[in-house]
DNA sequence: ATTGTTGCAAAGTGTTTGCACAAAC
DNA sequence: GTTTGTGCAAACACTTTGCAACAAT
């Protein structure tokens, strides 16, 4: 049952349920870039969703993109990831596969990678501080194997 | 020994230090951005510091800002933190006050915290993954007391 | 006198907005 | 037919760069 290569994978099919629930219609921009995002195991920058989509001939409009992903943060469905290269990137929220980010300060490669004891000390902090914590982002800079 | 308000602190004197060591010249400019940064224990953006200096009289160029600011975070006793508000925040660099931030999602403000379970997971990472780890950043978004 | 430093304005980059047209309902 | 979705171009915000004037050595 959690055959990675569906069809349609649980992500893209909970995201175009969500979609509608909400009251969205249904758009070929926002079908092709939730297509896109769903074969995705890490983030992509808008750019790179636009090159990618134009790529495989369904071409969508840069401010549709943006306004495609904003919407699909909003639903929780998309996290906006900042890994300070002055750009955000997206990805698709899959419940159980929550990760982090290790970026190249060099080649700007992202890889990513998870961590049960960072998670652990994040909920406990989430627990003990006067701020009602949504999410969390931790980024490791440095230099990847083949930079370094 | 360890006060907090000297004339100029540790920071700004071995700032000054490592710049002169690093043959640069000593310019109004950038005296009055290390002397700012030095009274800061969080993060300013190059905004806040344009208007900070303004207001005291001190005004410096915002292309000269940003051309400091480089210079001290490539010296390494300032850190660019990007904490995911499509602008970059800089804070001096203290050995001893490491610290991290939550970001209010409504209001914008930035609050510093530590965590030693947080450091030591981070640590342990490093030593586990195929990657020169040299930094991390860690920002925890939700809502601050006051928005919440 | 030489060379680093500074400020201004212009250019750049990623993102957002205004608006007209097409598509979904 | 009404309302939402989309694409284009223009506007935006933050940052960087080019260049001439200035200051430190």
């Amino acid at each position: 049952m959690a055959k990675a290569k569906e069809r349609e994978s649980q992500w893209a099919a909970s995201t175009n349920e969500r979609l509608a629930q909400a009251g969205f219609r249904r758009g070929g921009a926002r079908a092709a870039v939730v297509s896109l995002l769903d074969e995705q195991s890490c983030a992509l920058s808008a750019y790179e969703i636009e090159g990618l989509l134009a790529a495989r001939e369904r071409a969508v409009g840069r401010a549709s993109i943006y306004r495609i992903l904003e919407q699909l943060d909003e639903l929780g469905v998309v996290s906006k990831v900042e890994l300070g290269q002055a750009q955000a990137r997206y990805e698709p929220v899959r419940p159980d596969h929550h990760h982090h980010h290790l970026v190249c300060d060099k080649c700007g490669a992202v890889i990513a990678f998870d961590d049960e004891a960072l998670e652990r000390a994040v909920h406990s902090i989430s627990k003990r501080v006067d701020f009602a914590v949504e999410g969390h982002e931790i980024v490791l800079h440095g230099f990847c194997a083949e930079c370094r």
